[in-house]
DNA sequence: TTATACTTTCAAAAGTTTTTGAAAACTAAA
DNA sequence: TTTAGTTTTCAAAAACTTTTGAAAGTATAA
């Protein structure tokens, strides 16, 4: 604990502001689909300037040892975290990526692969659909419209994912 | 039930791929923290040239009618589904939005109010911290870094929110 | 007014996801 | 080897979300 008044202050207040900003983070990720320990243990990582190990991990968040270990595994497995070893030590510290381009990509990448792809491939079954009455030409009609819709929007995801930053804004900026 | 066997076995074919479009729908939402039975009725509501009621939906989803009713109300309240009275008749009758570029309007609009925005409430909030050490500085560098991309795409999906589908083509046109 | 046809509500049940923590597995050094 | 520090696993518990269905509410018509 820090001592002189002042510094005490200040440091209350920046782990205040830490403290609700990994909170955001966490409630952002669980509207998306993401495990809101596992989005936690990301912002903590982003705004960590020196890398942690699991025990700094579990008791900032206040996390049990095994969900701590899960999150991190499947951060890894996304590409927003990476392990880091310290010379002579045994236990393995771990790293945010901080470039927010880099984040944004990993997560199109992950979800486009598990969510977009399958969406197309049932598309492209039910468009197989036999007989000819007004019905199947109505149903079909729908499905062909998501189809040109989705696959646009597979064919931008992958333009992105494959782009760079700088990209990424001048088609921004082109955008407005 | 049909008793001409060719009908009777093209309409199982078209049954089943709406059933696997419903499906699909169903479990694309869930993923995206819409409740599946809700992406369901939808789906549902989209593949039906004439307007269901509740007790249709019921029987076709095999669903409860409450979970019916709350469903629907949800859909009409993200304005993808809506009422429809049919002279002389005493129950609602629900038809889908059926351009597809209305129903993605409609989400993103929904979905920016509920996450993005708050989101961009928190980092304006956190960058307000006092004091003037290095670790504040980092800190500040990337919530500022998040800030930049967030206001980026709150403005670009106001633009999408208030443009029509011809932007929305011509713009990815551009983009590749 | 009363009956009827419907819609809405909500508490409890079912289902799903997340978290815990203790035990097993691993790994490096003694 | 054996020990000690560490990570991983996984079954059970807790937390959270969704669904049910019966009861209450509402509106129309007789």
């Amino acid at each position: 604990m820090k001592t002189k008044k002042n510094l005490y202050i200040y440091s209350m207040e920046l782990d205040d502001a830490k403290q609700k900003f990994i909170q955001a983070w966490g409630t952002l990720g669980s509207n998306w689909g993401i495990n809101r320990t596992m989005a936690q243990v990301h912002a903590l990582l982003l705004i960590s300037s020196d890398p942690l190990c699991a025990d700094d991990i579990m008791e900032m968040l206040k996390i049990s040892r095994g969900n701590a270990n899960m999150n991190i595994r499947a951060l890894i497995d996304w590409g927003l975290v990476f392990k880091e070893l310290k010379a002579g030590e045994r236990r393995e510290y771990f790293v945010g990526e901080k470039d927010m381009w880099n984040v944004v990509r990993q997560i199109i990448k992950h979800r486009k692969k598990k969510e977009l792809e399958p969406v197309l491939k049932v598309l492209s079954e039910v468009s197989d659909v036999d007989g000819n009455s007004q019905d199947k030409e109505d149903f079909l009609n729908v499905v062909e419209e998501i189809q040109r819709f989705a696959s646009k929007a597979d064919r931008t995801l992958d333009k992105l994912i494959n782009s760079d930053a700088n990209w990424l804004v001048s088609t921004f900026m082109k955008m407005m």
